[in-house]
DNA sequence: GCTGGAAACTACGCGGGTGTAAGACGCTAC
DNA sequence: GTAGCGTCTTACACCCGCGTAGTTTCCAGC
């Protein structure tokens, strides 16, 4: 599962955002696909699982309104202070910084924080990827002693 | 306290907005003044209080990325539902829904949110909003047994 | 080589939100 | 009545994000 990659359009449709977005965010530097570029017309864009995790949580923040703008500064922050995987137990974001908590932690936030918060919880946000790519499948075909992987450059 | 108000402009700096943010929201039916709306060129708005209490709220949330389009589903949202005082602990934010919380049931509202929370602690934002306003108003003079009130239509 | 399909690219348009500046208006003091 | 001040109104511009549609390019199959 680690090197498979998606196309545009499949990551689209995985992360349920229009191409035009996708397209838009990737020229603008939110997330470019991490296994291959863009290089013109008619080329592949190679997205990544990972990839696929950065656009759901952008998905998922900006339905619930936060400015597109807001979100770059959280991703740029991200990119400059968090380490570990982005599927951890929450996402908090306090004006422009971000912490990772789980549920303890995040108590502890909400006890000491002064502003604004947005929390995302990553729990969900893997499960829903997994769950349309499988959908995006077409019936699998049963092999001996192995099943096909999703997003297998195969399809 | 209860009756006094403020114009545009004043409303504006306390809240810490331009006057042309300050104007399409009003005109836009976002916050409109409660006290007197305008009735046209060289005409006075007047803002009471709690229509600076929700003008902080609403740049509060600006700052802390939320989208105005959003805002504007929580506000009306609010309108409909939420009949306290909107100077209660926490407003919570989820989806186009909104409660407000005090310490305990915001926990528990964390423990069982599936979606991403907007959290805002409103216990500053009177405090921030009484600050501007004394900042507005000149030195005090001190009357006979009684000081001036802040916003008093005499300033 | 040709065709068809997929995908990136380009262009234009629209709506939302806001900055800037000038004009119009109301009110008060002189 | 006039001047000055404060305030609302109007106009234009700009940026952002994204929808729509056409163009260009790549690739696989025949």
């Amino acid at each position: 599962m680690k090197n498979e990659t998606f196309s545009g359009t499949q990551a689209a449709k995985v992360v349920a955002i229009s191409y035009r977005q996708l397209d838009y965010w990737a020229r603008t530097d939110l997330v470019r696909p991490s296994g291959t570029d863009a290089t013109g017309s008619g080329s592949r864009r190679e997205y990544t699982y990972r990839d696929l995790l950065e656009l759901k949580v952008i998905k998922n923040l900006l339905d619930a309104g936060i400015k597109l703008e807001s979100i770059r500064d959280v991703f740029a922050y991200m990119r400059e202070h968090v380490d570990t995987d982005i599927s951890s137990a929450h996402l908090v974001i306090s004006g422009s910084s971000v912490v990772l908590c789980n549920g303890e932690e995040l108590i502890d936030v909400l006890r000491h924080g002064q502003g604004v918060l947005n929390i995302l919880p990553m729990s969900g946000v893997r499960d829903e990827i997994d769950r349309h790519i499988i959908e995006m499948r077409p019936e699998p075909i049963v092999l001996q002693g192995e099943r096909e992987t999703p997003g297998s450059k195969a399809v």
